[in-house]
DNA sequence: CGGTAGGTATACAGATCTGTGAAGTCAAGG
DNA sequence: CCTTGACTTCACAGATCTGTATACCTACCG
């Protein structure tokens, strides 16, 4: 595991400027030469703090993972007690999450540009969204839904679909409507109340 | 336009290999001459025939559009007078379309490998998204339903979600799914019943 | 005061990649 | 017969890309 924390300034700065250049024009078009010119930075310092362009890859897709896993996390902690709210959760923070970026979801992205099965950021990739499939798949069971894992898959596939058709088809009403959409499926099967283990519904 | 009919045999060839190429380990990892080489063709003739690797790239976008119309339209003709069966189409073609290929969607790959603007390629990968996106919307209005916009921007993300699950996150019961998925948003609508046009719905 | 961490500056090796130039082969067709 | 189209051979230009080597600078810290 690399940690990513206590960066020193230069390689705060080389990630950054990397995670930018990276989602926004690829990965294989973006140079080391441009990440060390853009962060004003040594060629070397890059080397030294990174060891590979593989590893600079490797850290980008390891902090985006733990800022989008932080900011469900944080939100589900916030949502306590409401397990129809708790599933939508992801859905609700998707245009904040997104915010009209134009460039879709840096994971698909990433995976298109990384084919190698072998390749540590690949890894990174369908850990991510594992997931937030299993996360489905726990809050469902916990709601008390009866085919969870059928449903876990559609709201992941709802989910990751927005992210597409934002970014391709310029459907800038996807998030809302896949919101609406994943309400639907969920509450079909909850009857739109309350959960089923401890608590009484209404 | 080109034509990408009546290629000579060794563009087929070379249009054939790096199709294959393309898909599997993305456009930049793959060389002009790796496509050459694999084609039993020198790199002038690729040359001579597309121009450019660009060129190659989007005629590589062409073929797999035309192909994916073909095969949506295809199966749209042989359902005639069943609008619910007909919205579901791109649904029930998918796993035939997919071929259980692990690499996810050519479009959405390249979307993420071509991330210039003015790219002809991304012209035809968003032209793609836009007309499913519009053929759900068209069946929708055909077949009377309330808000059409809304639900054709949910099945297109759940078509394009499915895809990218499949491949991602390992989810080989996706298609099944949305597929599922999408005939209860659109039976909820329509009222699992025919046309409204002509015949009085209940 | 001396070592170490973080960085600069610069040059360069070595590989790879797209694209071109020039000349030649071979078969089909008018 | 001779032109044209499809393709080969092969060398090479020119750019770019990852990664390294060498030497130097400077602030902080024990």
């Amino acid at each position: 595991m690399t940690t990513n924390d206590q960066l020193t300034p230069g390689a705060r700065r080389i990630l950054d400027v990397a995670s930018e250049l990276f989602y926004r024009r690829g990965i294989h078009t973006v140079g080391v030469d441009t990440i060390a010119a853009e962060s004003g930075v040594t060629k070397r310092t890059l080397y030294d703090r990174f060891g590979s362009k593989d590893g600079l890859v490797v850290s980008y897709l390891e902090t985006r993972d733990r800022r989008w896993r932080d900011m469900i996390t944080a939100r589900l902690d916030a949502a306590q007690g409401d397990p129809l709210r708790r599933v939508l959760v992801p859905f609700e923070v998707m245009p904040e999450w997104l915010g009209g970026s134009e460039r879709g979801c840096s994971f698909i992205n990433a995976f298109a540009e990384l084919p190698e099965p072998e390749h540590e950021g690949r890894k990174i990739i369908v850990a991510e969204k594992k997931w937030l499939h299993t996360l489905f798949h726990e809050l469902l069971t916990e709601a008390g839904a009866p085919d969870p894992g059928t449903l876990a898959t559609q709201l992941l596939s709802l989910h990751e679909g927005a992210i597409v058709a934002t970014a391709i088809a310029d459907a800038p009403d996807a998030a809302a409507a896949v919101h609406a959409a994943a309400d639907a499926l969920v509450t079909a099967v909850l009857g739109g109340a309350g959960p089923s283990s401890a608590t009484g519904p209404t």
